[in-house]
RNA sequence: GGUCCGUUCGUCUAGCCAGGUCAGGACGCCAGGUUUUCAUCCUGGUAACACGGGUUCGAAUCCCGUACGGACUACCA
């Protein structure tokens, strides 16, 4: 295989917002993708057309757009292999399954869903498992079974039936998958799927391999859960006599605590979410939180889900996509199922907000000011940005952080007041005001001196001062260096605190 | 039930393929330090090879079994 040629793909189901997992699968196909310089396509599977969901395709799409995952070819772009969704290509897979019909692979069968309810059952009590196999095609109306003029009077009558794939009685299937090795089944315990529906519409088996196919898809990158179908998949392709891909399938993403794999109800559960983009439904208008609308950075959520699964087998950790795409490679992704860390992925955020410059800080930041109806220029937000970021973990925590910087206390925390507001506060707060009233410039670094010569030559102590001082200014015992508040928010602003703190908190006897 | 896949600190994982390291890093947690406060930050600590056999001078690493977990088992993808 030349690395040249590589081409994957992602192909979801519109039937609801995309899971993280699915983004991460997306990811990994793009980062192989990337890396060699092959091409990244997106297909819809819309096959089913009982799940399609409204709104489903676009959220796909929004979702990679803000996840900075883009794609070569796909159902928004188009490409050389269009079109890109399965139920425009509709017209294209019933030849195919002919085929099979044709050459001994396939066979047509007029089982009812109610004949087959009722046999599974039939075999349930009496404790068999049910395989719609060789043995059980026998016996049931098909092809295989009943006589050419038959089955063409029953096909020409528009009796419906399906095509069912015709699996081998018993062959051992060998199979490779790059993340684990060598895979042996038995067709024995393999059923005839169903590859063509009734409805005149594929299954996803058939339409799968023959786009994989006609796309020429390299590498077949998907989820655990298509592990059991793999050996349905070669022997398809080995039935039309195509070239088999090369397959990896990626672990699982488990929830955070217990067993399984991660859903929507931990998020609910756990208080994280489980999309990337806020979802809400059109039929119940249930909403769905997103990463997105919880305040990570899509860099940051890229980078976590990476991790889930993949590590570059040194001790980095930080990654921006394009490095990230240059170490990747699908040997180093796990066989087991990773545990999603809400605690790493706040992490990581974190990270990414001290990487960001205070200027888009500042941006980010503005419409959280702007909804508590604070009016503010950009270059103030700014200073404050670069005083608070690092005691953050999400923008919008900076406003716990930094709501002294726009507003005085509306209150006086407590605590900090027990503590803090003693009885010789008041004096020393008095004496304070009038220090500073006086202090030219009010510089961080000239008001600092000052007070601090101040308190040697009244031989007040440091911590007594500060801290009331800070209560005063702050309303809390928390926040930046004191000087740097009082500087940024200016000496009016200053004097007025003090004075309103004192007429507040007053003497303490 | 059947088939397949998996199993290293609480979590993500390195090491396994080509047996020999005090089993390494990160998150979390705990302690100490820095600091006028809180947070950050720095330093240190905590903690793992699922179990049982075998092969070998030597096994986390190779083999077998057991247990546990997961996925799949639709005219869904």
């Amino acid at each position: 295989m030349s690395e040249q040629n590589i081409r994957v793909r992602f192909a979801p189901s519109p039937t609801g917002p995309l899971h993280m997992g699915g983004v991460r699968t997306a990811l990994y196909n793009y980062l192989l993708a990337k890396k060699h310089g092959g091409k990244f396509i997106l297909r819809i599977e819309d096959t089913d057309q009982t799940r399609f969901v409204p709104g489903a395709e676009d959220y796909i799409l929004e979702s990679f757009k803000w996840c900075g995952i883009e794609f070569d070819e796909g159902v928004h772009i188009g490409g050389p292999f269009a079109p890109y969704r399965q139920s425009d290509r509709k017209e294209l897979y019933k030849q195919y399954a002919d085929d099979l019909i044709k050459n001994g692979h396939a066979y047509y069968a007029f089982d009812t869903a109610d004949e087959l309810d009722t046999l599974r059952q039939q075999f349930e009590t009496e404790k068999k498992t049910f395989i719609y196999n060789a043995e059980v095609r026998a016996g049931l109306n098909n092809s295989l079974t009943k006589s050419e003029a038959e089955v063409r009077g029953w096909l020409e009558s528009g009796k419906p039936y399906v095509i069912r794939f015709k699996m081998p009685e018993s062959e051992e299937i060998k199979m490779q998958d790059i993340i684990r090795g060598e895979v042996v089944v038995n067709t024995k315990v393999l059923d005839d799927k169903v590859l063509f529906k009734s409805d005149g519409m594929p299954t996803y088996h058939l339409a799968n391999v023959v786009d994989d196919h006609l796309m020429e898809i390299t590498h077949v990158i998907r989820g655990e859960e298509w592990l059991p179908s793999m050996p349905l998949h070669i022997l398809l392709y080995r039935a039309f006599g195509w070239d088999i891909p090369a397959f990896a399938h990626l672990p699982l993403l488990l929830k955070p605590d217990g067993k399984g794999k991660l859903s929507k109800r931990d998020g609910d559960r756990l208080g994280f979410p489980v999309f990337p983009l806020e979802w809400t439904d059109p039929k119940s208008g249930e909403t769905t939180r997103g990463y997105r609308e919880d305040g990570y950075f899509p860099d940051a959520f890229i980078n976590m889900l990476a991790f889930l699964g993949w590590n570059p087998g040194d001790e980095r950790e930080l990654f921006d996509i394009d490095s990230m795409a240059e170490a990747f490679s699908l040997e180093r992704v796990n066989k087991s199922g990773a545990r999603f860390d809400p605690d790493k992925a706040r992490w990581f955020n974190h990270q990414y907000l001290q990487m960001k410059n205070d200027r888009e800080l500042a941006e980010a930041f503005l419409p959280f000011l702007q909804k508590k109806g604070i009016i503010t220029d950009l270059d103030y937000v700014q200073k404050v940005v670069s005083m608070v970021k690092e005691r953050v973990n999400f923008v919008y925590e900076m406003w716990d952080q930094a709501s002294f910087f726009f507003q005085a206390p509306d209150g006086y925390d407590e605590a900090a007041v027990k503590k803090r507001w003693k009885q010789s506060s008041y004096n020393q707060m008095e004496e304070l005001k009038e220090i500073l009233a006086q202090t030219e410039p009010f510089t961080s670094e000239h008001t600092e001196e000052v007070v601090k010569q101040w308190m040697e030559e009244k031989e007040y102590g440091m911590g007594a001062v500060m801290n009331a001082f800070r209560l005063l200014l702050v309303g809390a015992l928390k926040g930046p260096h004191l000087f740097d508040i009082a500087e940024l928010i200016g000496q009016e602003e200053t004097l007025m605190r003090i004075q309103t703190g004192l007429h507040e908190l007053g003497r303490k006897d």
